[in-house]
DNA sequence: AGAGTTCTTACGGATTCAATACGCTTCCCC
DNA sequence: GGGGAAGCGTATTGAATCCGTAAGAACTCT
């Protein structure tokens, strides 16, 4: 995601951060509109509808918790909490108030930044329709959850496409089952040999034989690699 | 996040100190570049487009706080910054500066270390594949965990990789079958002629004739070393 | 020449993966 | 509701692979 046109509100109320933060976001690209107490935070974001609000947590009037709680009822943009205090308590209120990410002081700019990026990037992602991969003669298409292989079209279930999807985003890439369970299924434990039956299924769909996997290769003792030796560079 | 591949630039007057740090960043795996003043760190910046640079506050020449500045203009390299000063004030001030990073004279390079890992770790995706190593007509890739030598492929194992990888990212250095089984198998005692066997069988597949090996020097009742005597800096 | 170090080969055990089978749940259609 | 099919997760078996150790040969340095 590239900060593009997008708008930032910052709020906080010591000035010499404010500038600082301000520059590097401008550097980052980004627009950027300030304010310097909750009530005209309120009334900025209300008015300018920004695409993500910096909000410091100590502020003159509504504190940080209060306007983020505000912000919340009247629309859904994201917000990253900034805060002097640093406990572990903090961050899990913070995160459990409505903030999309936490960040304590003294804090790097240049983080910050990352983090803005980071939960645009979040947040983007959950609206924008997914592009559809091609490799290997495989054409896959999230949005219609549809796959092809030269043209004709194989009849995936659900798990089977997931997995699928992941490995041809991440071609020529090796993962362990761990690592896949965790991203495909979500789960944080479980029978790994739950992946390993899944390739086996997936390959008697796509591989030409599935003995002798052309696509999905099996990495010895590691995990499980897609592939894609040739030519196009799937997107389209 | 391991070292992988990834090159620091190292400013520091002292010779003393550089000398210590650089080996303590060249033992985790990391390529050190060097630069005692202010006006060779930019240059060497530019030419080497290193993945983050240590910074000395306190230079010949333009000082810390200015070079940090003049890179941000041109590049969005993440910085740690070496002073010392070490006030609560300074270390704000070199946050706001563009920092991402402060660490305080006199420092523990063990320290400082985990700091870079950090840092590190925090502007690289979760998924961003780690950079290939190549050298020597040998081309390894840790992401698809794939090994070719001038071209084709090499079938590798688990233990075989894995020493290679670490070998050769740390070219034309010597470790002991002591350290190599500590790296590399995650042990702390063992029978060290597991290494050697492994290296053994290693040579076999990468050598052109095991028996007078030109990569994996042995480096006789010391231990091993992998040699790049030749031109091209290994990045992808 | 001798002691210490490294090379080389071989082998049994352990790990890993493929392949199949089975029970459970869900969904659909009757 | 009820029968049946399909998908999913787990368990089991068997085979291929890899790994660590041992033990003797070859080598290096003094």
């Amino acid at each position: 995601m590239d900060p593009g046109n997008r708008r930032v509100l910052l709020v906080e109320d010591e000035q010499t951060i404010a500038d600082v933060v301000r520059d590097y976001l401008l550097k980052a690209g980004f627009q950027v509109d300030m304010a310097a107490d909750g009530f005209t935070a309120l009334k900025v974001a209300a008015s300018r509808q920004p695409d993500l609000v910096i909000l410091d947590r100590m502020l003159p009037g509504l504190d940080g918790v209060e306007v983020c709680r505000r912000l919340r009822q009247t629309m859904s943009v994201p917000v990253i909490m900034v805060t002097a205090l640093g406990t572990e308590d903090d961050r899990i209120l913070g995160l459990e108030m409505g903030a999309d990410d936490y960040v304590t002081k003294p804090f790097s700019p240049r983080e910050l930044v990352l983090r803005v990026k980071s939960v645009l990037r979040r947040s983007v992602k959950e609206f924008a329709p997914e592009p559809s991969v091609e490799a290997a003669g495989l054409e896959l298409d999230p949005a219609s959850r549809t796959v092809t292989h030269n043209g004709n079209p194989l009849a995936l279930t659900v798990r089977e496409f997931d997995l699928l999807a992941f490995l041809m985003r991440r071609p020529n890439q090796v993962f362990s089952r761990e690592e896949l369970i965790k991203a495909v299924w979500g789960w944080d434990f479980g029978d790994l040999s739950t992946v390993t039956v899944h390739v086996r299924r997936l390959r008697e769909k796509i591989e030409a034989n599935p003995t002798t996997p052309e696509l999905i290769k099996t990495v010895w003792g590691v995990g499980y690699r897609f592939d894609d030796t040739g030519g196009g560079h799937g997107r389209q």
